[in-house]
DNA sequence: TATGAATGAGTCTTCATTCAT
DNA sequence: CATGAATGAAGACTCATTCAT
């Protein structure tokens, strides 16, 4: 978290203000989530943390100053915990099982995150998309998508699978079924995955999908 | 298209009026996939058809109407056309593959469709959400679940897998494949997926994650 | 005039609207002219002319185009009825002796024309300023400029006096003649000068500053 | 400067408060003279001397004490140092050509006058108007204005000079020929006058104006 | 002396909606 | 069918001002 990026606080004492900052970056992050970046005004964000519309300006600027804060103080780091343990020499499959895990972790301490990236960030006109395309970790996939080709060289991974869209697929994949757990409850009239059941469903449906031959299926052998 | 769908329709001439509806029904759409439905002004849409904004609230009243003209007349007869053909007595893996096949054909024509249901349909707070949950074939993906459900019994399928989140994953993975296409090129600097590669892809990921043994293994033996 | 010009005005009937959009224009300039553009609400404007605010945005969309109009509508016609019959081969007396009554006179009728002028036009940072440069027929003051120039080279006129720099007094002693009326008044404890009066001061003031030796004083002798 | 016209002084220690307060009477009449006082916010002011907004309510209470000041510690003294040596005896030319001198010189170092003189005082709406007005020397001014009517009653001025309204031209000519030196540059596309050669032409054109004959008509007589 | 926090009022602008024609 | 006029409500943003420290 860079110190510099943030567009007030005083520097030794994280005091008072910081606290109304937080509340204000919880309370905007939540309906976020909730109705999206372009229909949740201003005095929304600050009367959801008790605080005058005008405060919101004094902390922030203004809407794109708010936005930028949000990508680089929440969503940047989380990128970067799940991304960084990602190094060249070690399996895709285990390098795609640590992704997940790490991103349905970290969702969980910031559950407005799958809404607000399928919203803002993967959409077409998402207020978030450049912001956070800045920000991603290109170095790192690369080492993930050069992993599948080297497994699909070894005739370990289905050649069928784009070894650079699946990195998508995985990302996509998690935030979506976190996103929409409850929905899917809603539409299906069942109970609502916990997210460690979606992040076990998620990787069994990515790693069965890369092996070309299924631990039962050696082992039947 | 039911013809008491239509909020308002001269009986005898079905020329000029209908032109006009149509028209103003496909710039809505479209700007409700770059900006989503609610950053997309009344205004704007009649503007993009070359019309005045009084003439929305002749065609579509209001605002809620016109999502509901959208719903009932884009996506539901997509939805129809893409479930109908699903039936007891096929197997899983050929129902999927039919499902995204003819998902991503209805697409091509209605290339607005992936990034609206991201936005409107599987987030909370979506604006199309419970129009669309009351429109969804609920008894199709339940003959699709349970078909997977009796191949897990039979030990065809990873026992891992959640048969009924399985639906959403496969309608979602393709959906935001198709919606994040050009992110995704510029994301990594590559070509565009072309939609036909993206259903191979999402098929590919989907079927071998199902089977325990993959094609090669078994031929390999 | 230019039709063009006009942001919205219905073609064949100059009838109800026109009289809206002529009220908002002369309380804009009325309103102008007494605070200065920049502290002059647009609301005001608009409660002035006993219309809502946003019918101010009805006519002319945001400020910049409100001023463009009233620069345009207003200003450039004047310019143009005050300059058009200068000519060549007129003498620089003359010349100027009747763009000052054209000045008095067209200002007469708009009498919020010279603070505006003096605050807006002249001023540094005012907000008129460039879009009146453009509109300034310099081909015009040219002639004059030049005229006066030829009498310096026929010793009629004083050799300390600038040629172009004279243009400027001109329209601006006049200007701020006019526009002190009141002030000036009140200042001095004195009835306010008319604009005729104004216009003969002014004239005199230029005419026997341009002349070396005074008729009355040869003829005095 | 009078002591009893600061809002807050610090008896004993003139240090360092003075600066800041000096650094904010320049960045206000800086700012005034570009954007009108009406324009320009007090945090804006502040900005400028790189301290808080607080600390302009800390010098000058509000906006009013501020314009107060201004006047006062900066025009007023202007004034006084041009009206001055204006007395009676003096042949009305001569004090004419000293109060230009004076008026270009003390403008030299303080160029910030003629723009805010033009905008603020000479406007009717004016913010500076009534608290300049209250400061006028007017027992000065009508110092000359008699001298002027004695001229007159001579034979030496032109009798169609209105000798009150002159006090204005000369110095509303001045102001306004600084004020707008580089807009005349760049409206005539030529070089800004440089304030000697403004006062000159000043000079020129109201003194000569002043003589029915002129000083070579009479030499040459 | 100096500052950051906080706010209420006000301004510009957009927009969905209504209505008369 | 179609449109221009008109509006009230709401949103983004600014700003002068106050206050505790």
């Amino acid at each position: 978290m860079n110190a510099s990026s943030k567009l007030k606080r005083s520097p030794g004492r994280p005091a008072a203000d910081t606290d109304a900052r937080e509340q204000l970056l919880a309370a905007a992050t939540e309906l976020f989530a909730a109705h999206g970046v372009a229909a949740t005004p201003f005095a929304a964000i600050a009367r959801r943390a008790g605080l005058t519309p005008a405060m919101m300006h004094y902390y922030f600027r203004d809407r794109d100053h708010l936005l930028d804060c949000v990508v680089e103080e929440k969503i940047a780091p989380l990128l970067a915990r799940v991304w960084d343990p990602v190094d060249s020499g070690i399996a895709p499959q285990e390098l795609m099982h640590g992704i997940v895990e790490r991103l349905v972790a970290g969702i969980e301490r910031a559950p407005w995150i799958p809404s607000t990236w399928m919203r803002e960030v993967l959409n077409e006109g998402g207020l978030l998309r450049n912001r956070v395309l800045r920000r991603l970790p290109l170095d790192k996939t690369r080492i993930l998508s050069s992993a599948l080709k080297q497994g699909q060289a070894r005739g370990e991974i289905d050649a069928d699978i784009d070894p650079v869209l699946v990195v998508f697929s995985m990302l996509g994949l998690t935030m979506m079924h976190l996103a929409t757990a409850a929905f899917f409850a809603q539409a299906f009239h069942c109970r609502q995955p916990r997210p460690q059941a979606i992040g076990r469903h998620v990787t069994a449906l990515l790693l069965n999908g890369l092996k070309p031959a299924g631990k039962r299926a050696r082992k039947s052998k």
